[in-house]
DNA sequence: GTAGGGTTAG
């Protein structure tokens, strides 16, 4: 039995008792379709905690819901533990949906079992908030978190910079987004997007589920250092250089040990740089990461290169971010490589 | 020694 289990890669599997290798392992190896149908026929796998919550996870993410209610619903029937990690794939899973009601009725349910939501849970409430357009009820969320690290931020961070669309197609190349621009996106496109979404957090707050949103841990560290809040970035709409300050804020932060600025953070802002025409500030930014220690990935890549080459900036300026991000370490997306840099190295 | 959850583009 234990080879034939080998035989469909479902290594380290084991068939109850010791220390397993369980779904997780199966995951790994893109089988947890024949882990589950193995459960269904009988054969006896290990069901541990771990085992029920990789189950759930992959539920989750095919959007099977109802399965991943069962899923919780048969740990608490055989009387396995369950801990943040099945509450919090769970809720995760509704958000994703959109459906906040219902991953709110999971948070209850959690906290009526005396379990603690930790700060996965709360990154992800906060990201499925804002991308609900409720940034009223994120901030909220932000504000009562007593941790918060770089994922806390990279959501709302993206979702407020997204709402200020000027689009001013033509006009992007050389043209920086002084103050002048800040008036006239104010009377046009905006207002009617951001009454909706005023609307929507006021729903919000008319209803609120009792035990949420809460404090995380009731831990009143005495040692906490307050007053250094950084700005919660909810309402920038748009304005990047007003973004590119909450950052060199959060960066200072960063320096005196709290972990708030992550690639993810930086890729964010430079989608944003340069989609408003800011080139020359994500360039800065780029340095900034660089000299910082953050090793720019394929999504920096991908992104730089290719609105750089997009607007025009000239060969010679795409060629040398190329290789100024290749000496720091990226591994270039291919495909970008050789649709937009390889074609301008041809030298005859 | 061991496993499981959250964030970015196209």
């Amino acid at each position: 039995m234990k080879r034939m289990l080998q035989e469909k890669g479902l290594h380290g599997f084991r068939i109850i008792g010791k220390p397993i290798w369980g779904v997780g392992c199966c995951k790994r190896n893109g089988y947890v379709e024949e882990a589950v149908k193995f459960q269904r026929g009988g054969i006896k796998l290990a069901e541990d905690l771990v085992c029920y919550n990789t189950l759930m996870h992959h539920f989750v993410t095919e959007k099977k819901m109802a399965c991943g209610e069962q899923i919780l619903g048969r740990m608490l029937v055989r009387g396995l533990s369950v801990d943040a990690i099945t509450f919090g794939t769970l809720i995760d899973g509704y958000l994703k949906e959109g459906e906040v009601e219902k991953s709110m009725v999971v948070y209850d349910g959690m906290v009526k079992m005396k379990k603690m939501p930790n700060l996965v849970i709360y990154n992800s409430t906060v990201n499925g908030l804002s991308k609900k357009g409720m940034s009223g009820a994120a901030e909220g969320m932000v504000n009562a978190m007593e941790r918060k690290d770089a994922v806390t931020y990279n959501t709302p961070l993206n979702e407020s910079l997204k709402t200020g669309d000027l689009s001013s197609p033509g006009t992007g190349t050389g043209t920086r987004n002084g103050d002048g621009n800040g008036d006239g996106k104010r009377q046009t496109d905006t207002s009617p997007f951001q009454e909706k979404r005023s609307r929507d957090v006021s729903g919000f707050r008319l209803n609120p589920s009792p035990a949420f949103p809460r404090r995380p841990r009731p831990l009143g560290e005495p040692g906490t250092r307050d007053g250094t809040q950084v700005a919660y970035p909810c309402n920038l709409a748009g304005d990047v250089e007003e973004a590119a300050r909450v950052l060199s804020e959060m960066q200072k932060q960063q320096e005196e040990g709290e972990e708030l600025v992550s690639l993810v953070t930086y890729n964010i802002m430079f989608n944003h740089l340069c989609k408003f025409g800011c080139y020359e500030k994500a360039k800065e930014v780029l340095k900034s990461m660089v000299e910082r220690g953050v090793v720019p990935d394929s999504i920096t890549y991908g992104t730089l290169i290719t609105s750089f080459s997009k607007n025009n900036r000239g060969g010679e300026e795409v060629v040398e971010l190329h290789d100024y991000m290749v000496l720091n370490g990226v591994r270039p997306h291919e495909q970008i490589y050789k649709s937009l840099v390889s074609p301008l190295l041809k030298d005859p």
